[in-house]
RNA sequence: CGCGGGGUGGAGCAGCCUGGUAGCUCGUCAGGCUCAUAACCUGAAGGUCGCAGGUUCAAAUCCUGCCCCCGCAA
């Protein structure tokens, strides 16, 4: 089918990859090149390169509502959209173009997690599984009717990385599966229960930063849903002559151990960093002291030398 | 020119401002102690201090250029 495919993030490459070997894709959306990293180099997104590689054609408008832009997608003629991490809200003028369907792959199993940030809502609220979800775009925020999700667990050790890899992996299959349900005309429309519904706010640095008197459990779970971005953090405080420096914390193991003012470091040795939650205790495996690199907290202990009794947060 | 931190034995750091024999914690190796240890004790190996140039009697330290890493920001 005539394929026109609006992604930015590479949560959508397996998915784009799949539609380039098995479809006509007439053209790519994405969002417009941004300087990016310290240098501020002007960097196309990632689907922008994969669609240049394959000489499929690329639009990047600046905003995707105004009537140039709506203009230059008709002239595709698309049977299908596909949308998977486009990042720009599409007015009703774009959800209509395609003759068939105008489909969003969503990382979460909807109504659960809808908005920017699902994988790591998935992980933060403890669910034991999540998945793609592959719905029928209306005008709300991943509101349409369902066509077909997939499913996958979420494992004991899952980070936000880990789980954003396995989902972007399975959402070819979830788009085959939906295209031959489309092809054979029997595409079902399976509303969504709005009681189930929850919301995923966008993700900001401030999402990472730890509440010593939330319970281990809980600390867990933001520290896995964080990994690698924004990273969960915690304030060291100031020691030795020096400032009081953030330490972004990427790995931990928790520890059912009371004790101590929630925060409190309650052993630092090779093991790790033993910090008092508000219900048990976590051991701090992997650390990054702003300014330096991540590495094991027993390396970080052998330059930062961290005495028991002091207080993060 | 977006802002800032950093590159010192295998790891993580101090020393640099106020040039003058390379230090700390750990790891490694050898030996000892112990019922035992991610514990302790003794000893040893291991570094042209990111690269290039400059200043100086003398440079990890001061000056210039370059390379690389990280935080903020995106």
């Amino acid at each position: 089918m005539r394929v026109l495919f609006l992604g930015t993030g590479d949560i959508g490459l397996p998915a784009l990859e799949w539609l380039l070997r098995t479809h006509e894709v007439a053209a790519v959306v994405t969002q417009p090149d941004k300087p990016v990293g310290r240098k501020q180099t002007l960097t196309p997104p990632p689907t922008k390169r994969l669609a240049l590689e394959h000489g499929v054609p690329v639009v990047q408008p600046r905003r995707i509502r105004e009537g140039a832009a709506i203009a230059e997608l008709a002239a595709f003629a698309p049977e299908v959209m596909v949308v998977m991490a486009y990042g720009q809200i599409l007015p009703k003028a774009i959800l209509d173009l395609p003759s068939l369907a105008c489909l969003n792959l969503h990382a979460s199993l909807l109504p659960a997690h809808r908005g920017a940030a699902p994988i790591q809502a998935a992980i933060l609220a403890g669910d034991r599984e999540t998945g793609i979800a592959v719905m029928w775009m209306d005008e709300g925020l991943d509101t349409g009717d369902v066509l077909l999700s997939r499913s996958v667990p979420i494992r004991r050790r899952e980070t936000g990385g880990s789980l954003h890899d396995r989902l972007a992996a399975l959402a070819p299959e979830a788009l085959a599966a939906a295209f031959d349900l489309l092809a054979q005309g029997r595409a079902p429309r399976i509303p969504q229960e709005t009681a189930g519904a929850t919301y995923a706010a966008k993700l900001s640095r401030e999402s990472g930063v730890i509440d010593w008197r939330a319970p281990a459990l809980a600390i867990d779970r933001q520290v896995r849903a964080m990994n690698p971005w924004p990273a969960a953090s915690t304030r060291l405080p100031a020691s030795g002559g020096g400032p009081a420096r953030t330490l972004k914390v990427f790995s931990l193991i928790r520890c059912r151990r009371a004790g101590g003012e929630p925060g409190m470091i309650l052993r630092a040795d090779k093991r790790g960093l033993l910090v008092a939650a508000g219900e048990e205790a976590v051991l701090l495996r992997e650390v990054q002291l702003e300014g330096s690199r991540r590495m094991p907290v027993r390396d970080f202990l052998s330059g930062h030398p961290v005495a028991a009794g002091t207080r993060l947060g």
